[in-house]
DNA sequence: TATGAATGAGGGTTCATTCAT
DNA sequence: TATGAATGAACCCTCATTCAT
């Protein structure tokens, strides 16, 4: 009966895709639905569709702005990134890039995006194709400014002459998986810092001691 | 009308538990279908419920079934490395892990364990409550079975003395991931073999160069 | 936000009517929303409801008012016919309301009445219940002019003594049949001047052959 | 709760397409609900999905099923007519006709085809692509018919030799349309076996009178 | 007058599950 | 054991209609 007033200055549109992202966090895709989507976003179940074309679109529209949001966030932490040494510098790398991942709304994305990555795409009508494409926009990005982040130190000399393209591509779904699947498996999920500091250690020095005389930490 | 003979040495439940692996594994616990089973399966679908007790149940035996038996494979792998030197060991080590569950049924059983962890545990009757537990199983076991490994080098001298607890954490989340995600975000996915190469060269020796002067932190 | 200026001249009414036309034509009543009529009459949707009362409403006084216009044509048709002979008179006859039913408006108007005619009048609110009972005013009329065009002859003994009521209620259901469902059931659809000619010399001298000795009844 | 008991010898799918036949020739396609439709077959509303595609398949699969019925019992109408004059045999034919195509299912038949047939052809998944065709088979069919009847008294000398192509469709089209539009256009719908009696009479004779000199064509 | 946004009821369809045989 | 048929609860989506501006 009664029209909800509108709320100058309230979005329906950005509520709808904040409750989106945390709805098919929680849920995934498929077993997300519209019903939940529309509650959490104290809105109408039909006003999705006055925004978006699809159920799918809404997913694909949710990705691609927290993508942008997220990659914003990730360039930050890399430009912060002081060159005190090597060792301190990948240490505090490590630990930005995942205290990051593992908030939101970058963690919820992780989630929305590796359930769905393991299934089928969703298909539906879209509003806007290019935002199909910006879905793996995330992992990309990570990849490649590690990539240049290595490249930099090796030319250096700073750091050892590995891959860096897989080495960038192994450091993105090391981290990545390290957070979205924390705490699976029934284990007590281990604290992120402590988390960050053996992993910097590890990539460092690695696991063979250097010769008699070195001994890392 | 017509009762199926029961053929002699053909397991329905088997059948059902083969096709399942796949069809999660395609689809994702939700937009699998009972139908879809039933069909690879070739099977009634009312069978189905003949043997389970749920399609949640179907999810949970056939995890843990297929979990059960990666974890022998997995077991193998472990028992081959043979110890010419840590760094070799290692590498074998890496490469063996990352084969195995990169192929069927391991590559399956990863990926709906995936999907499904990102989201909430299927609910549903289940015939087996064990079974639930039994799903994080294969992470947890990879997990000890690391640790161990470290444990053992560690102690020998032949390791650094890294956390074994954290580093086995992440090495298995990593491998999981590295295999899990391969291809996906758009990348041309990386070869298998140079993978583990280079993950094996990064864990055995780190980035910083082994240098007479190189002084961490 | 911005008010569309009264363009003078532009009637909005008559624009949701003449595109109200052509959409219930192409849809029928059910199949056709506001939102195709709004856009055909580039309008806004919601200005529907200012000048009617609802979808039946809107159906109803594009019935009525294309109704108006037709019968006016019609009545000139007949109006035109010379009576140069019988027979050349009914044959223009046929020709100019054949003609006329097949071209718009009166064709949509035609397909929009008889879809509707066939299943249950719509429902819903109207602004002028007036145009309910005008909906069948064209055939109703068209009838009527067939009744004293044959009442006319028939006295005149141009034409035999047939039931006039009858046949008039005949003649208008061939003619908006005939040219309602042109070129359905999948067959070559005929050429409309030779349909009329065929038609006129039928209802001239029927089937039978004007032999000397045949004496019908 | 409880599961209708199967009653053998009932055919739940016949009782779907005998309840559609009714529901769409009274509603119309688009109106019609599968609700409405399932409730009239005494059925739950997903079982129509078990024998049919869509609702559009449905729709075709009655269409099909009763044009054949329809079919048949138009060729024992045609098969029945003596030959005792061609006046009395064209208005027994005439007769028959429409008394066949004025009582269910033949009416139901026409109704459903000619709404959908004035609008679009309905959409959707079907079953089985063949029907689709079938549909304006009880029009070409007839046509068919008449056109054999009167090619077999024109090349006899009985009747005139007006075009039996034009004249069997022109037939074909008054019949359906007189017996489908009975009773609209707000009038008193006229006794059917007058209007066969009155039909027959203008086929047979004419509108002109058979004096001595007139010469048809 | 005119508009864009919002609402709610219901429609077609899917699907896990159950039952009679 | 095994099957085909049947059920009912959602689910996604559409759309006539309304309201604030």
């Amino acid at each position: 009966m009664s029209r909800k007033p509108v709320i100058p200055g309230v979005d329906r549109r950005q509520q709808i895709l904040d409750a989106a992202l945390e709805i098919f966090a929680e849920q995934g895709f498929e077993a997300a639905t519209n019903k939940a989507i529309a509650e959490r976003a104290v809105v109408n179940q039909g006003l999705i569709y006055f925004y978006f074309a699809s159920k799918a679109d809404v997913y694909f529209a949710t990705s691609a702005y927290y993508t942008e949001q997220v990659i914003a966030q990730l360039d930050a932490v890399f430009a912060q990134v002081h060159e005190a040494s090597p060792a301190e510098g990948l240490a505090q790398l490590l630990r930005g890039i995942m205290l990051l991942l593992s908030t939101p709304p970058a963690s919820h994305l992780l989630r929305i995006m590796y359930q769905v990555a393991g299934s089928r795409t969703p298909a539906g009508e879209l509003s806007n194709a290019e935002e199909r494409r910006a879905i793996s926009g995330l992992a990309r990005h990570l990849t490649q400014r590690f990539r240049e982040y290595l490249e930099a130190r090796i030319s250096r000399k700073q750091f050892n002459a590995l891959n860096p393209t897989l080495v960038s591509y192994m450091l993105t779904r090391t981290l990545i998986a390290t957070v979205t699947m924390r705490g699976q498996g029934g284990m007590a999920q281990p604290d992120l810092n402590s988390l960050a500091e053996t992993m910097a250690a590890l990539y460092a020095y690695g696991f063979l001691p250097r010769s008699e005389q070195s001994h890392p930490e």
